[in-house]
DNA sequence: CATTAATAACTGACTGGTCAGTTATTAGAA
DNA sequence: TTCTAATAACTGACCAGTCAGTTATTAATG
């Protein structure tokens, strides 16, 4: 094995020096248009443009796109190029590294959900039991309609070959998931709405199934017949969850 | 040619002579000792033995250890071979390309165990909801104490890759598991033991936690302090279930 | 029992292809 | 014209897979 650190070298390297980069194919004739400018007047096909604020967001998605369907390691940057419409050379003008990249994608990706979920989830006037449902249902949207509920499958499959990109994600995303969860559970149980369950597995059966949509959809699902139905999913998830937290409904009578 | 051998060069010697014997200036490990075959008469090293039943699994546990821990893709063979004890010839000996030994590895990982809890299921005589617990628990065990709790992060992980591999672990692992659940749940409701709920998608929060397990364990419990502890997660699920599933408490009487 | 011959298991240097990352050059924009 | 986004050809490293050669083991022979 080799290597470990983060980034890869520096960058700038003046390195290497070159042969004669005319010389080698002497006699070949040079490709196609010959007259340097002038002969494309008439259609002009443009080669590209410059697209400077553009580019960093078509470069994340296309690269999510790749990632998700083939894990990093699998994933070649000449296609992420050719998905975002650009040559590989553009992708290292915007980003340092493969590495660098995926990176990026897993940030844009998480950060701003996490946020407004914990946002929504802040001042919420209702039952406890609700409000859970809310923020599942949102959750199921996310990672069971857009591109995003890939991310987890990656973030697993690649955990133990990025360390610290794992705990990035343990702190950035499942930390304060799970935090958020946990707040929710004790709300309902301080509220007499839950019966006083163990937090932390609770958490987890919570989340699982949550998991589950965007590893069996971005896994699994193009391979199978088996459609697997978000909302209707989570609907009984929700539904579940009402029955199992609930406070034992004869015995116990409220104080 | 070959002159370096001084001492008897004989018929054993080191022959090895390759075309060009400095061009890699690499870690090339010198022939060690002088003597071939005298030396070898005291403490007998040797180098390697002939052991051609143990080879195959032995394989087989070193290659799931190493896929696990990288991915597919970013699993070097060399790693692997190394990890086995023996040299990487050797493996192609025994399995002919990266890709047969990964379906060998998961082939061999899960069908033993699939078998095993169908018969388990079959015969077994007390309350559904006993039952639902004690597979569980024999599944929370294989997935969290050993290091089939892999394979299901690898499959996640390389379905995309190996489409092939993908069909087979979901028709014998997914499509048997998703059997054998429907039929623990069919049992427990036309036994009135539970509710009549939708089945598939209960089934589909039943396993979900059972692959958190596993998930968890692999890829990202080395880099967080938080433990899971299986057992205790697993009752935890169980309990939850059998509230969930738990017919109508009071409105329902039995006939 | 000691040699020798035959065979099969095993090794590791090497090859060939792939792909991340680099750079000289081109062309759009100002 | 100058500046720079973008390109495309290029390079080097890495690694799956191969194969000529080595060594353990077994069988045959003296």
């Amino acid at each position: 094995m080799q290597e470990s650190g983060e980034v890869g070298r520096a960058a700038r390297g003046a390195r290497r020096g070159r042969k004669n980069p005319a010389a080698q194919k002497s006699g070949a004739r040079l490709p196609a248009a010959q007259t340097p400018s002038a002969a494309r007047s008439a259609a002009t096909p443009r080669r590209w443009r410059r697209r400077k604020e553009a580019r960093p967001t078509e470069i994340l998605e296309a690269a999510l796109a790749v990632f998700a369907e083939r894990g990093f390691a699998a994933a070649r940057l000449d296609d992420v190029a050719a998905r975002a419409r650009i040559s590989k050379g553009t992708l290292y003008l915007y980003f340092d590294s493969k590495e660098a990249l995926f990176k990026a994608v897993v940030r844009a990706a998480i950060v701003p959900n996490i946020a407004q979920a914990e946002a929504a989830a802040s001042d919420f006037p209702g039952p406890t039991a609700d409000l859970l449902a809310v923020v599942l249902r949102r959750l199921g949207q996310v990672i069971g309609e857009t591109p995003i509920g890939a991310i987890p499958k990656l973030m697993l499959a690649e955990a133990g070959n990025f360390p610290d990109l794992a705990r990035f994600y343990l702190k950035e995303v499942i930390g304060r998931g799970f935090k958020l969860f946990s707040g929710i559970l004790a709300r309902g149980i301080a509220r007499g709405e839950f019966r006083p369950v163990e937090v932390k597995d609770t958490v987890r059966l919570i989340i699982a199934p949550m998991l589950f949509i965007g590893l069996w959809r971005h896994a699994f699902e193009r391979h199978s017949g088996e459609r697997l139905d978000a909302p209707r999913f989570v609907a009984q998830h929700i539904d579940m969850l009402r029955r199992s937290l609930a406070p034992a409904p004869s015995a116990e009578p409220r104080p």
